[in-house]
DNA sequence: ACAGTTCTCTACCATTTGGTAGACGCATTT
DNA sequence: AAATGCGTCTACCAAATGGTAGAGAACTGT
């Protein structure tokens, strides 16, 4: 009853608003955008969308849950199919979340509203990426223990690595002030600087 | 006429306003702040600020340039007085940006805002900062050639030391999320940590 | 005491916001 | 053919938004 898909043929439209508002409170931020606008995205009447979503509160919360789900999955993958050593794994997440990150910063962008979404909101996110962080976290330490990383806080590093990917990604106004281009070379070369950064910043 | 300051006494009231605008643009975004609510923080009447500013895009512009303004001083004035050694001053910057932005995110978050403002505010923004950028990236250039700094692209470097330091300082949250502790030990650790981690990115 | 300026206020206004109520079309089932 | 959901629509609404018009206090210099 809580317009959930449990019929299964549920796809179209609503996973249409969902990715539009993603893109949408990704990158203006969820308090600038309004349900019209999206709903002119997705080609359709307002109260469609509210069809779908009973109130914009509850289009948030679909949208963190479906954005963390899919960052969860894309980094998961990238870990397990990475060798395992630190640095070789840190490179895996970073082109893992990397490419569609740049190229479409709301996911991240999304990661950024923490601290502008309500309390509700922000510790239902957070909680989806808890397990993740904390694994994280672990393994940085053992990494260190091991000689493998540079000796520090785990849980500092952790967060330092989050916002140097984060906010390269998702600033590329800032590329673009100090002269990048946006093609498919400058593509390759921050992704390589970006790879040398961590790894200078990282190794032992 | 335009309302700006030229007769000399007036401070309070604008400034206050001014003020008040930073924090919350800063912290929530130009888009979800309202005349209202910036009124009500200040203690005065919406058309109070209409009054001072005669449009909320006037508004913005105001606080744009106001912030870049600080921002520019502060971070000359660290560049200054630091010892002219590459990794020295750069820690210098991060001391002289870090201690007020993580109290007060509001500063640093409102570059993290240029990719949501118009493009005419963004343009002026860009342009008040453009000269320290550029000053920078031609500093790490010339200091990575002398062999004091890891040798790699000075511009993606400068945005990426930017991106890290503005993230961890606009991002609280996400510092909370990996378990770290907003007392003065916890700044100390962090700014340690911060320090270290640019050092290790950076150094040859 | 008076006129003038400076500053903040009350009273509106048009537009946009999130949200409700209910009708219409269109399949599918009976 | 009738009935039943399902999905989208038109038609509203109350509150909030940025902004206008203009009154009135409070301090000036004369």
């Amino acid at each position: 009853m809580t317009s959930a898909g449990s019929s299964g043929a549920t796809l179209p439209t609503r996973q249409r608003i969902l990715d539009a508002a993603i893109d949408q409170f990704g990158t203006r931020g969820v308090d600038a955008v309004s349900l019209d606008e999206i709903a002119r995205d997705v080609g359709v009447r307002k109260q469609t969308v509210l069809y779908w979503f009973a109130s914009k509160d509850e289009l948030v919360q679909a949208v963190l849950a479906s954005a963390a789900a899919e960052l969860v999955l894309v980094i998961e993958a990238a870990v397990r199919s990475a060798p395992n050593e630190p640095l070789a794994r840190i490179d895996a997440v970073v082109g893992a979340v990397f490419r569609p990150a740049v190229r479409r910063p709301a996911l991240l962008g999304l990661l950024r509203e923490l601290g502008r979404l309500s309390p509700e909101h922000a510790a239902r996110l957070s909680a989806h990426l808890a397990p993740m962080i904390d694994r994280a976290i672990d393994y940085l330490a053992a990494e260190m223990t091991a000689g493998r990383l540079r000796r520090s806080d785990p849980r500092l590093i952790a967060a330092l690595a989050y916002a140097t990917v984060t906010g390269i990604a998702t600033e590329p106004e800032v590329l673009v002030a100090v002269g990048w281009r946006a093609d498919t070379a400058g593509l390759r070369a921050l992704r390589s600087e970006l790879r040398g950064f961590l790894r200078a910043a990282l190794a032992p």
